[in-house]
DNA sequence: ATCTTCTTGTGCTACCTTTCACAAGCGAGA
DNA sequence: TCTCGCTTGTGAAAGGTAGCACAAGAAGAT
């Protein structure tokens, strides 16, 4: 089970256990590649496909156990520990995070919040503390955080990443729109609103000049 | 100009353009693929290709004039218009929006948010008044509002999504972790925090479990 | 005018991802 | 036990995307 994964067949596979914990939940037994496609926007084909990177679970002629799908998935995507995750930058993206009970349900703990406004020091957000950015080599290394997401204004964001990954950050989710630059063993995915945005207008705007042409 | 461009393609322009925009303000004149590409972390043949979709703007021999690019970038992107844009759901992320001050500087005036809750609708965030869902169509029409975000909890997602195309949306950003079903001529871009940091999750165990093997 | 240096634009190639199509396998019913 | 209906798992084909390598072109020096 060496080779490589892409990173689009990892998102799908989140998508199949998010579907698969609902299912779980209405006490279905059973599904088909089908039925997990429809419901997470993709094909049958692909459903296998991506599964079969992994082993064999299905059944043919039947389907999928769901519960058993499940737990599989949890395993390959490694959610069957905890998490513990820190936030940097407690302004209006860093508090919504903070707030966000999800988190917490879905295997991620929020342990760490850290901020260089004095102001913010010392207040306390959905029960964590903020702390100032000098305690934050002690507190990843003492709380055993993995995860640091980002969420600093720009200018800020790479510093705080170089620090987070020097004090032991496996991964960083980074929500300041700038691309970091890591070191390749540190894991990085951007949450980038801004590049979103842009992209639907190009899209509007492409179908929009399209529909001029052909009038 | 007809061709496909891929949404990679796509981000990568938003990238260039950011990058533009700053070597603009530092009134740098002239830049090479090369640079382009080491500030937006890819390489200089890729941003030579994605440019030469839509044109050849640069000199052989010097680069390319920052200044004219932006403007062209701009143009392919669709933003030498403003957008109006509206949030739906004020919870944690909708309001974070809100008060997101980077939308208007980059040409994307919130001029609507709508929430369900009762002792939210009437109140005033960052300018914007919370209105009931009931005045959605209306307002969508009257203020030609063309891109919504869905900020809504996941079971109310499809449902404000829906009506938000059916008042003329003909772009959506879904924050919600749901994939939505929509026509094909709306463009929708997910946010999802969770799905990407499930990816986190997998790369950090991958990684884990590939460094015990060569142990 | 010619040479040198530099960087673009692009055809070609290699790789990667998705889709197709079907044999293999499972259970139910006769 | 045999057949039928259904769904998986997968090799092969198709479709895309990214990287390579180099001719074409531009500016400045000699």
């Amino acid at each position: 089970m060496a080779r490589k994964i892409s990173d689009s067949t990892v998102r799908r596979l989140s998508r199949y256990l998010r579907r698969l914990r609902t299912l779980d939940r209405q006490e279905m037994k059973v599904v088909s590649s089908r039925e997990l496609a429809e419901s997470t926007g993709t094909t049958a084909a692909q459903v296998r496909k991506d599964l079969s990177h992994f082993g064999s679970f299905g059944k043919r002629g039947q389907g999928y156990a769901v519960s058993d799908l499940r737990v599989h998935l949890e395993e390959i995507l490694g959610l069957t520990r905890r998490w513990r995750v820190a936030v940097l930058g407690v302004g209006k993206i860093g508090s919504a995070l903070l707030g966000y009970g999800f988190f917490t349900q879905r295997g991620f703990d929020v342990v760490a919040a850290f901020d260089s406004d004095r102001s913010k020091i010392g207040r306390e957000l959905a029960g964590v503390s903020v702390q100032a950015l000098s305690e934050l080599e002690q507190t990843f290394v003492d709380r055993e955080i993995s995860i640091a997401i980002i969420a600093t204004p720009v200018e800020a964001a790479q510093k705080a990443a170089n620090r987070a990954v020097r004090a032991g950050a496996q991964a960083i989710l980074n929500f300041a729109p700038i691309k970091l630059r890591l070191p390749p063993e540190v894991a990085v995915r951007e949450m980038d609103v801004t590049l979103e945005l842009e992209g639907l207008c190009y899209l509007v705007t492409e179908a929009g000049a399209a529909a001029e042409e052909t009038e």
